[in-house]
DNA sequence: ACCGGACGATACCCGAACGGCATCGGTAGC
DNA sequence: GCTACCGATGCCGTTCGGGTATCGTCCGGT
């Protein structure tokens, strides 16, 4: 067909022969050959003109046509195939989206360009039955429980900080030991929200045989800073909070008995070998395994 | 990529290839081939299940449409070279769109019921230069001088026949021979149209050194016909102008000592090998060796 | 838990198809 | 009339596509 697309452009067997890297008897055998499984006589030859006959004329429009659309079938396949085009749906959850995610939409989207993603803010439970019904193609949260159908990947541990007012009178110190602040208020979340923060945050205070005297609880993170910042109580939160720089917030690394950090994991469907998630992932890994915030400065001004 | 399609609709490797006529292996390597020409993984296969990827679905759509319009292109081509679609643009004149013309139409339209026919009225040098710019297919005329690159073609001979007015004392005969009727007005054509006939029929006189009586000059059939009709003198008619059968005329074999004949002629460009044209002249050729209408009495009754 | 069956992949072989080289036949231009 | 060009044809070597036999794996039945 390429063949016969280059004879009725060149009107030339030799020509068109040269133009497709073969001889001219090779060529002149393919162009027999389409006549008769089509059949019809496509070009009329004479040892002086090859002209083309009503039907070779349809047949070439044809021609051109398939050929374009074989093209494009094959490069839209191609790239779909290496994740270059398709759609992401991802889940996401907590302060992630303050620093982690940010940064790998950027890093995914230079690499990926067409790649059309969408954000959806959900909650563990909403994620995972998302995943399953495959709205979803990979969320963000804490690190689960085991689901058998569920891949679950860590991404990171994220030290803890410790968020307080400005002019607290710890806000002058460079880290703060939990010790220190087991009496003061508290911003936590309510019961079923965040927590795996929240969990992790009373285990610390246990680890003192102690409870946070909680003042308020909130569902989310930003409205939980602006609570700080109005001075109602400090706040136990993942460091890529420091990006939320509200006026009147400090963010004092934290020090405790316990492991002062939290897992930031993926979640996606076991099995699940779309080239767009598995790209998507290696740019995860990758940023995963870096340092937080390089250029952050853990003594955040405001 | 037919290949492809079926697996694609069995999703499953033995049913397709029972489905292609061929084994199993043969398949997977060729499906395998296709993935490394994209290149891209189309399916997921594991040794239970084979399902399609994302990049296998839209290959898949692609697929259907362009196999859809190879084989469209196809067919096409070959209904346009067998001549069974197309068009055909037909130059007549004369009294040959009394009966040849209408005979050769329905005998090719059974034969070639896509192809569009159209018939267009047009003297013999209108013909000729149609011709030349590819504007007509094929002409039907008198047999006129050579052109060198019009080809021409004797269709048939045509008895002559008189047509003379029903009250006439000779139309109680069955025959008639032109020296009989050398004194009686004729109705003839005005130099250059219908040259043809006219010379023929002025040579035909010439036999007998006599030259016809002309009481009137018309230029078409028809019209002449007419006037026999009214009694205004005779006329000389190809046999096919029986088919019109005006009340108070009749026709009559003619004899003489010319040849009481005249050629119909076609006319198309030489090397023009349009499977149409040459579809068109099989008919014309079977249909003129034919006798002219063979249910027709010559002995006219109006 | 083990075995049998189904399915796709792989190894190997053969025939047909495809491309290359040399050459033929016909046409056009000098 | 000779030459040059062009497409067709004959012949040969390589390659590619399909067939048979077999393997590895997963699932389901007992």
């Amino acid at each position: 067909m390429k063949y016969f697309v280059a004879v009725a452009e060149e009107l030339n067997f030799n020509r068109a022969a040269e133009r497709l890297y073969i001889t001219q008897p090779a060529l002149s055998r393919q162009i027999q050959q389409l006549e008769e499984a089509i059949p019809a006589v496509l070009l009329e030859r004479n040892s002086k003109r090859v002209a083309l006959t009503d039907a070779g004329q349809a047949f070439y429009q044809q021609a051109l046509n398939i050929l374009a659309q074989l093209q494009h079938a094959a490069d839209e396949s191609r790239l779909l195939a290496e994740g270059k085009k398709g759609s992401l749906v991802i889940g996401i959850f907590g302060s992630s989206i303050l620093d982690f995610i940010p940064r790998v939409l950027q890093a995914f989207g230079r690499t990926h360009p067409a790649v059309e993603i969408s954000l959806h803010p959900m909650d563990k439970d909403a994620q995972i039955q998302a995943l399953r019904e495959r709205r979803l193609s990979i969320g963000f949260n804490r690190l689960v429980p085991n689901e058998p159908d569920i891949e679950q990947e860590l991404v990171r541990r994220e030290a803890l900080m410790l968020a307080l007012p400005a002019k607290h009178a710890l806000a002058a110190r460079d880290s703060i030991e939990l010790g220190e602040v087991l009496e003061e208020p508290f911003i936590l979340y309510p019961r079923g929200v965040r927590k795996g923060l929240t969990t992790h945050v009373r285990r610390l205070f246990a680890d003192y045989d102690a409870t946070p005297r909680v003042v308020q609880e909130v569902t989310d993170v930003t409205t939980s800073i602006a609570l700080v910042a109005g001075g109602l109580g400090l706040c136990v939160v993942p460091q890529s909070t420091v990006n939320l720089r509200l006026p009147g917030v400090e963010y004092r690394a934290l020090r405790c008995r316990g492991k002062a950090e939290i897992e930031l994991a993926c979640l996606y469907r076991k099995g699940d070998s779309s080239p767009i998630l598995r790209a998507f992932l290696d740019t995860v890994r990758q940023l995963g395994s870096q340092e937080a915030t390089p250029a952050a400065d853990n003594r955040q001004a405001s």
